[in-house]
DNA sequence: CGCTTAAACATGAAATTTCATATATTGACC
DNA sequence: GGTCAATATATGAAATTTCATGTTTAAGCG
């Protein structure tokens, strides 16, 4: 989930309700500010959010097939299909059918695509850096192992 | 950020590498691993997530205006525009302009809107309460503290 | 084998989302 | 009051996303 570029600000009212207590609304919100920054960075070298996610992917996992990418990346299959066929057209990713298992298509990172790649990572680990230090030690510390509980919890199927 | 509906379960390879430790990812991954059952649910009843999110809104504060009902929704204007026509023709919600500033439109919910706006939110209640109740004790006590943290300190403008 | 079912991707039409911009109204200031 | 900038919302075309389904290949089994 992107941030929406657009949003305007919240107003300044009293903070009560449902809303800003929901444990989804905070993780979509939490979500949403955290990344509103660096995606902004990410599309201003002309990469769009789900490619980002994909190139991080394959700089993890050069070669995985089409569906565990789409996994690991939060983008649907169908959708991913046609996002892997821009990214090919712009030299960043090639396709390769799995020798073995011949239904598979396996996407690499090309050079071009490697150098994007490893500058953007490079980019995220300075900015989630910057995140990071700018939480009190307590929450710093501890909200990733919160949430990596809260995937376990949910999807065991993780890797 | 919605739940992609067939987004295909990982791999179950090592866990290793830049995304899984990445707090960006964590943030969207878990908002989605936690908001997956609860938006089938909603769709389920017809109603699309960002439109339970509006209603979520407007039950909190009823007779908002579009910008700020945005924010507050997580939706960008333009889009929340044409969400809120829908939903007015589906005879959730109405549109009346504020009488102090005629730029301003304010939205209501209908008694109809309202019914089922109470509706998911109970169901939003409980499902939250399920879903807290799988975590340990110490994390589910401080998750939502924590983002609520990193929420005030990344958008100081939060109401 | 031959058959049936399932998995992995791709595809196309419909719907939504984005982006830039138009319109209307208000506010500020001279 | 008139003018200029800013705010609030709407709109339209282009692009993306979704959903259902098609195609190809693999697996299981009698």
């Amino acid at each position: 989930m992107d941030a929406p570029a657009g949003a305007t600000t919240r107003g300044e009212g009293a903070k009560h309700g449902f809303v800003p207590d929901y444990l989804l609304y905070l993780l979509a919100a939490a979500s949403e500010a955290a990344s509103a920054q660096f995606h902004a960075q990410v599309r201003a070298k002309g990469v769009r959010v789900p490619e980002w996610r994909v190139l991080a992917c394959l700089v993890d996992r050069d070669g995985e097939m089409v569906t565990r990418l789409a996994g690991y990346a939060l983008v649907e299959q169908s959708r991913l299909t046609k996002i892997i066929a821009q990214m090919d057209a712009k030299g960043w990713v090639t396709r390769r059918g799995d020798a073995a298992d011949r239904r598979r298509v396996r996407v690499y990172l090309t050079p071009a695509g490697r150098t994007l790649a490893d500058r953007l990572v490079a980019d995220a680990r300075r900015h989630e850096a910057a995140l990071l230090a700018k939480l009190e030690g307590g929450d710093a510390a501890r909200i990733k192992q919160a949430l990596a509980t809260l995937i376990e919890e949910l999807d065991p199927a993780q890797e």
